[in-house]
DNA sequence: CATTAATCTATCGATTTAGTAGATTTTAAA
DNA sequence: TTTAAAATCTACTAAATCGATAGATTAATG
């Protein structure tokens, strides 16, 4: 299961996506219209903007803007950021490896095999999925 | 990423499986054999127990045994038992639906569709492999 | 009756999750 | 140059979950 971290920013992203112009969006517009609550919304833009995908402009018709094109920015990255890592087991992350301490060896490993499978099925379509996808009317 | 609960879960499950008559497998020997804490291992196959996976004999010669052709036992339905839902949102679980306070409805909902798409990739997996396959040398 | 091994009860510390409160800084506009 | 708007920062908090531990109880065997 996601956090609500994520669907709270996956959500303000496609908001602000489907916003026609790329103008800074309010933190207060945003979760009034998706009803998440603002000061818990606040820590989620800051970290996509510390991770490179919003900027931000204080002050008077300030907001956070979108920094890169909807269809370059996937679901994955985004739950790389916000959720952590997407592998089921952290011996099959690609992203966020890290050894099992209670196997011997990987290839010992009963569920390595198919965990690398079930990985690989995430992100075929986590990959592949952006959020320029997200935003399109269903 | 899936909880030491379901990870231990299923290695100690794939060890009674190798076993190969179907005698009671000793709690304290699974532990020792995998490197799980033997008080964890208690509940986590308490709950298999309950759940109909495993059969349990108390005093000497005791232990668990499983109840089922492993053939028959799939990922997903002990995942289900020992993680909880494998959708990634309440609203797009099969076995445990919720609808998600925050959206007016599930069509006007930006991550369903994805999300749909998502689950049903997990479980081409999950649903297909049984602990037979886990038991398979590799 | 003694031993073995599952079962039950009761915690426990650490971490994560979701959210709140309030002060501070930056910026645009009046 | 002041004022107001809005992001940012600091600091909490309550509740849930995770992983693990300690010790008592019950059931089966020999």
């Amino acid at each position: 299961m996601l956090s609500k971290k994520t669907k709270y920013g996956l959500k303000a992203l496609v908001y602000m996506t489907r916003k026609e112009d790329n103008k800074p969006v309010l933190i207060s517009e945003i979760a009034e219209s998706e009803n998440i609550s603002k000061k818990f919304l606040e820590i989620i833009l800051l970290q996509l903007k510390n991770s490179g995908f919003l900027g931000s402009k204080k002050g008077k018709g300030g907001g956070y803007y979108l920094l890169k094109d909807p269809e370059q920015i996937t679901i994955a990255a985004l739950m790389r950021i916000l959720e952590g890592p997407i592998a089921p087991l952290p011996c099959v992350s690609l992203h966020f490896y890290e050894k099992c301490s209670d196997c011997k060896t990987e290839e010992a490993c009963s569920l390595n095999r198919v965990m690398v499978e079930l990985r690989d099925s995430m992100l075929s379509v986590l990959e592949k999925k952006t959020l320029a996808d997200l935003s399109a009317e269903g």
